[in-house]
DNA sequence: AGAGGTGGTG
DNA sequence: CATGCACCACCTCT
């Protein structure tokens, strides 16, 4: 049945409300509601840098805009306790950015929220962007055409009296949440994935505390590291430049006597006609891959340099300026519908890919505030715990239940080998072909690709693949499930309920059988990517109440993925840990039945470990 | 502005 | 028949 709109959206019935009496007779009135539309209008998009302009909470039928220059919106009565309300839900679009202002402006966490940008993106996971504008919902659930260009007028009104343009406008933006969530009630319903979606919004508002807290960085041992990765690079790009002076005789000289560059290093296009025109080397691109396997120097040299160049470019002067200047922090947004999997993706900036390893230390640059400690938890090997749960494979599960170092076990499986706690040491290279397969199947590898990485010959790796899903028959039974159902039905799901969607080709697409292949690649990983992130979220939750009851002094910093990072009060850090890492293995146990989880704690004064 | 190449993370 | 999942940032070139 069609749905109804309550309002009119030429004429929206609002009511401006600039008085404390009022504000609590609204307040009052509003309690009682079973659901209200929630909005902000500000300055700017960080609340450390702008104004909070108006509130506006709403019925299906009228939107009250609350004058947050005027009234002291964090002492009125009525407003923390409808906000906090367990039993109003609060529908906002794009939740975590009313959020953080309306934590920043009245002091109060709202609860019970429903967010119309996140039901969407649950609802459309592998189909869309995953970003989804107010105005296009608006226009596909209400047919209503939203003016954006007043929202921006808002930028420079701190003092000025609003226009009755932009009330209507402020008004309309919660009024419109109705239709929208009434019709997605239904959806996610209808498609069974309300409860992922109700993770999703218990999840919002400890990404919003997340954002808004950030975390620390030591700009001054940043330009330290940078400093020392920059003279590697000049060192590489004059061995460069003198390495490729005998294949550029007339290499001109500029009017200062030096020689000008006869090459741009970063132009992958100059770099082609330097390795196949003047050296002869044939290759197909200049990727590490493919240069690791030149024996001529310039090679070498230009993979130092790139080395350097990617630190340096990726992580310099451009990650520092995302430093928020009142705060001395980062604030990166992290989108919790980031990946069609259900992971969180993350930028300005993307925390989840400051380098891990030990050459380039800028994981030491990130430190908890004075009196605390960074705390931190992996899960450990929990995509291999998920695939052996989902699979129910007898011989993986008791693997993990002994303890094993199940990349040695599975090398030991594989080439007929004895398991001892010292494999790992006796047959390193048997153990790192094993862990190439261990990964690759979740991927949906196939020998091709995996001969390529163990360096091995297809039909050895064919062999090995064939061992390997001998010795893991339900894994393999398992895989090719996901892959059938996924074509079958159209999507694939975790056992949380979280769906991925698939736009299955047409028989007749030239590219067919590719695309299949790429969604049956895919349908093998969603389940066990996905409910890494179902489990991360969950985790998430109860960390967050961790801190939120008053536990815990501190908060949740960011989260990579199997990864969770809190600066807690250094005397609770040792005892949290241990918290932590009991919260995540909790929360995948609501997943995970068959098989036990880990998840390793750490206390320190950087990130890393 | 957008695509493609490259490379950082889990 | 093609052949490893999920992202984001920076660079060059069109």
């Amino acid at each position: 049945m069609p749905y109804v709109l309550k309002f009119d959206p030429n004429e929206p019935k609002y009511e401006f409300i600039t008085d404390t009496a009022r504000a609590v007779e609204a307040l009052k009135a509003l309690i009682s509601e079973k659901a209200v539309g929630v909005d902000v209008e500000t300055t700017h998009t960080d609340p450390y840098l702008g104004a909070l302009l108006t509130v506006q909470i709403g019925t299906e039928t009228i939107s009250y805009v609350f004058d947050a220059r005027i009234l002291h919106l964090g002492e009125i009565h009525g407003f923390s306790e409808l906000l906090t309300n367990k039993k109003v839900i609060k529908i906002l679009h794009n939740a975590k950015f009313d959020y953080k202002w309306i934590k920043h402006f009245t002091g109060v966490a709202m609860e019970n929220i429903y967010d119309t940008m996140l039901a969407e993106a649950v609802l459309t996971a592998g189909l869309g962007s995953g970003y989804f504008s107010l105005l296009s919902l608006a226009q596909a659930y209400a047919g209503i055409d939203m003016n954006k260009d007043i929202r921006k007028s808002f930028a420079g009104q701190q003092h000025a009296h609003f226009t009755e343009e932009q009330l209507k406008y402020g008004a309309k933006d919660t009024l419109v949440l109705f239709p929208i969530f009434e019709q997605q009630l239904q959806k996610l319903k209808k498609e069974n994935v309300l409860n992922v979606a109700k993770l999703e919004f218990a999840t919002t508002s400890v990404v919003a505390e997340m954002e808004y807290r950030g975390i620390y960085v030591d700009r001054k041992k940043w330009h330290e590291i940078l400093d020392i990765i920059r003279v590697d690079r000049d060192k590489a790009m004059a061995e460069f430049y003198e390495a490729i002076k005998p294949y550029f005789p007339t290499a001109q000289f500029n009017l200062f006597g030096g020689t000008a560059p006869a090459i741009n290093l970063n132009s992958q296009q100059q770099l082609m006609d330097l390795f196949n025109n003047k050296l002869k080397l044939n290759i197909p691109s200049t990727g590490v891959e493919i240069l690791e396997e030149q024996k001529h120097p310039i090679a070498q040299i230009l993979l130092n340099y790139r080395q350097s160049e990617k630190l340096l470019s990726a992580f310099g002067e451009s990650f520092l300026e995302l430093v928020n200047p009142k705060t001395n922090r980062v604030h990166p947004e992290f989108n919790q519908m980031g990946a069609a999997t259900g992971r969180f993706s993350c930028n300005k900036p993307n925390l989840q890919q400051i380098p891990a390893g030990r050459t380039a230390s800028f994981r030491t640059c990130f430190n908890p505030k004075p009196g605390y400690k960074m705390v931190v938890s992996d899960y450990s090997s929990m995509e291999m715990r998920i695939l052996a749960d989902l699979s129910g494979d007898e011989k993986f599960i008791k693997a993990i239940k002994d303890g094993l170092d199940l990349h040695s076990y599975t090398a030991a499986l594989m080439f007929g080998l004895e398991y001892t706690d010292d494999f790992k040491k006796k047959y390193p290279d048997k153990r790192q072909a094993a862990k190439a397969i261990n990964f690759g199947l979740m991927y949906g590898m196939g020998a091709g690709s995996l001969a390529r990485q163990i360096d091995v010959t297809p039909e050895d790796a064919e062999q090995y693949m064939e061992k390997y899903f001998q010795s893991y028959p339900s894994v393999r039974k398992w895989l090719d499930k996901q892959a059938k159902d996924a074509i079958v039905h159209g999507y694939s799901m975790t056992p949380a309920g979280r769906k991925r969607w698939y736009k299955l080709p047409e028989k007749s697409d030239p590219e067919y059988r590719k695309k299949i292949s790429r969604i049956q690649r895919q349908a093998k990983n969603h389940p066990i990517q996905g409910t890494n992130a179902d489990a991360i979220k969950y985790a998430l939750v109860f960390v967050q109440e961790r801190f939120k009851s008053g536990q815990y002094d501190g908060g949740i910093t960011h989260t990579v993925h199997d990864e969770i990072v809190c600066e807690v009060r250094e005397d609770q850090a040792e005892e949290f840990s241990h918290v932590l890492s009991n919260d995540m293995i909790r929360a995948g146990e609501i997943f995970i039945k068959k098989v036990p989880l880990a998840s390793e704690p750490f206390v320190g004064d950087v990130w890393e470990h």
